[in-house]
DNA sequence: GACCTGCTGCGGTTTG
């Protein structure tokens, strides 16, 4: 069969579901037929799987024109989702294009919700197709013969790529790839990806620079272009509106008519407590909503999730609140409304939560943002126009993780065990290690083999063997077993679970959290009111309970900054401000009396301008800066800050700071003058002078924890038996000081201090505002008290306070005591 | 003078 028949044969198909094949999906067909790698840029909704699933299916067909009376069974195309839940319906796309194709072939899905026996079952006969995820298909590669699983494996697709492309699921997916490269003589490599700010890069990393892959390919762009309408929630009386908070609770009544005028409306929030406080208060305000609205954050029990999932899709509920467990996942058409509480940090974020509505072909997407202090009022502006520019932020890849990398050569040495030499090969082609030295690579090879230079006398650490033709293989089952249950690259904090005495889990909740409760103390989490009764077994038992509580729980997740592309619209939003009326947007306009004030008091800066504020309370005095690069930049720039002034004249500072500016406080007047004379905000021995300034230790210290258990370096137990949280803390903590005092130059040791300074600390966007500052004309002001701007700041206590190693130590004895306990 | 903080995701024998 000859590529025009298929064609024919996949176009006719199309006709006769009455659909209008979207160009890019012939245009992927094409490509693929050609025996192009690719990738797609697409949208969810867009009939993208179709896009794939059809040239696939069609390349087989091309290849066994006698199809229909000898199938060949074995697989034949893998499909890669980062998450579990959509596997499902990527399942349907997939029978659908096989049985209207009248093929025999199979499909099946591999995942952790696959049984035991059905995982064995399936690797005796692969199905043709396979839907599983990264690391499952880590998993195939720690199994004897993996080759002979991918042998004739034509077609590999990587789903939702932006999502995974900068994290180290990413890396794991790389270096897959360029396994699969060697090992599939025949394969085609495609991703499918939302669209990103470095799609160029996406396609880079996917197929390794520099390959022969990524010369042979194309990007394909579906453009489809969604209609975004974004409606900011204005407060009728700006006087009384707060100047900082992050509830928005004040705001409630104005979304009841949202939620009533639409079908079915979901409400994101920032953070799960802020989730349940909402869920909470709505009930409480309109009792009428009793059985109509619901909540979905992570920490929730998965039947319960999967209940309110499909409530959605039933048409069931009225309104959803939930934070970004419901950014991706199964596709609800029936929402009609998104709302979004609080400032969403990014573009990207907002534009995906935007798309969760109006999702049929055609539709208006249609999202509410709804502010929870005056200032996030101007990212309310700034995301109109973001949306309207089409602005989206990038996802930076990683470099040079020597944890996977670790993690990853010990998979390829539990199952058929690897030569060195054709791995390096295959390893430095990948995106991810395309920098790695011959000498890193011996001290990884090393590694594995002797454990590092001070780990020597410890034979737990030795886990490979070299055998007489110089393959890397691991021996010991012991080994191999307990490296199975670890693989992947997410470790996740390690939560008790809720339930009722007579069971029934209600879901997860921290230690920390806990800790803080007493028996018969009332606290709200899942919806519900819950009195504590005991911990048991990492087991927190509770009891429904009428009390009132304002106990809600909360959880320590990561925090967002703003990212580069929210910034700058941020500051441009924020120049706005003095342009005439007419020109700036209604947000801008509703804050006319902040700006006003903040004018009497200081200065709005313009684009050439850098504001510096001082001021003197009771709590001492404040000096306070401005550069809205969000809060991870300005708790790197704030200590770095404060560092160079005390090398002027002795002083201490605490140091304050959000996603908007910073602020030194101190017992003593600064010399402002002085510091601007000495050119503090040099890029001169930045990585020095951070060193220094902040502790850096620390925070490598709590990135190590990660890099150890990923590495393999820590063992977090066996399925099922409780994870020792007192062990897995104190062992990688043992092990960071074992490197630090004896080993300094260790790669792992050195990758937690990388990781702090480019992804915590991030030093290059750092490194480009403390540029951007030394172009601009500084402004000082020394006001009489604390204006519009820094009253956020000031009054924010709890950034003030700056993690100290103590903290940790208490944390672990309260952990040990748990332990202890029961 | 305004203030209830901190997301998501996966995996859990093999081999004879």
């Amino acid at each position: 069969m000859n590529r025009q028949e298929l064609f024919d044969i996949a176009e006719n198909w199309f006709i006769e579901q009455n659909w209008k094949p979207f160009p890019f999906q012939k245009e992927t067909w094409k490509a693929f037929l050609q025996g192009k790698h690719g990738l797609l840029n697409a949208p969810t909704g867009s009939g993208k799987t179709y896009a794939l699933w059809f040239p696939i299916v069609l390349n087989y067909i091309k290849q066994n024109p006698d199809y229909k009376n000898k199938h060949k069974k074995g697989l034949k195309a893998v499909w890669i989702t980062p998450l579990r839940a959509l596997s499902q319906e990527i399942r349907q796309s997939a029978e659908r294009v096989v049985t209207d194709l009248d093929t025999q072939m199979t499909v099946g899905i591999r995942s952790g919700d696959t049984s035991t026996k059905a995982r064995a079952q399936q690797k005796k006969q692969m199905p043709d197709l396979l839907i599983t995820t990264p690391e499952s298909l880590q998993l195939l590669l720690a199994s004897k013969g993996y080759d002979k699983i991918f042998k004739d494996c034509t077609s590999i697709v990587v789903d939702e790529w932006h999502e995974i492309l900068g994290t180290k699921r990413g890396v794991q997916m790389e270096l897959a790839l360029s396994r699969l490269k060697t090992v599939s003589k025949h394969l085609r490599i495609w991703g499918i990806s939302a669209t990103i700010g470095n799609m160029e890069q996406a396609r880079e990393v996917l197929l390794g620079p520099q390959s022969e892959a990524l010369e042979n390919s194309v990007m394909i762009k579906a453009n489809i272009n969604k209609k975004i309408t974004v409606k900011s929630i204005i407060p009728k009386k700006m006087e009384t509106f707060p100047w900082r908070g992050h509830l928005g609770l004040h705001l409630l009544e104005y979304i009841i008519p949202i939620i009533n005028n639409s079908k079915t409306t979901l409400l994101f929030t920032n953070t799960r407590s802020q989730c349940e406080i909402w869920f909470q208060k709505i009930l409480e305000k309109h009792p009428e909503f009793a059985g109509e609205i619901a909540m979905h954050h992570g920490s929730i029990n998965k039947e319960t999730r999967i209940w309110v999932e499909n409530a959605i899709r039933n048409e069931t509920l009225k309104a959803v609140v939930c934070t970004s467990s419901l950014d991706l996942g199964v596709d609800f058409a029936p929402v009609e409304t998104v709302v979004q509480i609080g400032g969403p940090k990014g573009v990207a974020r907002f534009l995906q939560r935007a798309g969760r509505s109006g999702h049929r072909p055609g539709k208006e997407s249609v999202i509410y943002f709804l502010p929870t202090h005056a200032i996030e009022l101007i990212e309310a502006s700034a995301l109109q126009k973001a949306v309207k520019q089409n602005t989206v932020e990038d996802r930076i890849p990683y470099l040079n993780s020597y944890d996977v990398l670790l993690q990853y050569l010990t998979t390829l040495a539990i199952s058929d065990g690897f030569y060195p030499n054709e791995i390096f090969r295959e390893v430095s082609d990948t995106f991810c290690y395309q920098a790695l030295s011959e000498e890193n690579w011996q001290w990884l090879l090393n590694f594995l083999v002797m454990g590092s230079q001070s780990l020597q006398s410890y034979d737990e650490y030795k886990k490979v063997d070299v055998e007489e033709d110089g393959r890397f293989k691991v021996n010991n089952r012991g080994v191999a077993m307990r490296h199975r249950f670890q693989i992947g690259t997410i470790v996740g904090d390690v939560n008790l679970t809720v339930k009722y005495q007579k069971g029934g889990y209600i879901g997860t909740i921290e230690e920390y959290f806990v800790s803080k409760l007493n028996k018969g103390d009332v606290f709200t989490f899942a919806g519900r009111n819950l009195e504590f009764i005991r911990i048991k077994d990492m087991q927190v038992h509770v009891r429904n309970s009428k009390k009132k509580t304002s106990k809600v729980s909360s959880w320590m997740g990561s925090r967002l900054t703003l990212s580069a592309q929210m910034s700058e619209l941020l500051r441009n939003e924020l120049y706005s401000s003095g342009e005439e009326r007419e020109k700036q947007s209604i947000e801008i306009q509703s804050l006319t009396h902040i700006f006003e004030r903040q004018r009497r008091e200081s200065i709005v800066p313009q684009p050439d301008e850098f504001l510096i504020e001082t001021f003197k309370s009771r709590d001492g005095y404040h000096a306070v800066f401005y550069p809205f690069e969000g809060r991870f930049v300005h708790e790197a720039m704030g200590s770095l800050l404060g560092y160079r002034i005390s090398l002027l004249s002795p002083i201490t500072f605490s140091l304050a700071f959000n996603d908007y500016g910073f602020e030194l406080l101190s017992d003593k007047p600064i010399d402002m003058q002085e510091v601007l004379d000495n050119n503090l905000f040099t890029t001169d021995f930045l990585l020095d002078d951070l060193q220094k300034s902040l502790n850096a230790t620390e925070m490598a210290r709590r990135k190590f924890r990660d890099i150890a258990i990923i590495s393999g370096m820590v063992f977090t137990g066996y399925p099922n038996k409780g994870i020792k949280m007192k062990h897995l803390q104190s062992n990688s903590q043992l092990l960071f000081e074992v490197f630090r005092d004896y080993e300094p130059d260790n790669l792992l040791f050195q990758q937690a201090f990388t990781e702090t300074f480019e992804h915590q600390l991030e030093e290059g966007r750092l490194r480009l505002s403390l540029e951007r500052i030394a172009t601009q004309n500084i402004m000082w002001k020394q006001c009489e008290k604390a204006t519009p701007f820094a009253f956020p700041l000031i009054t924010d206590r709890l950034s003030r306070e700056k993690l100290s190693s103590e903290k940790l130590e208490d944390r672990i004895k309260r952990m040990a005591a748990i332990l202890m306990k029961k």
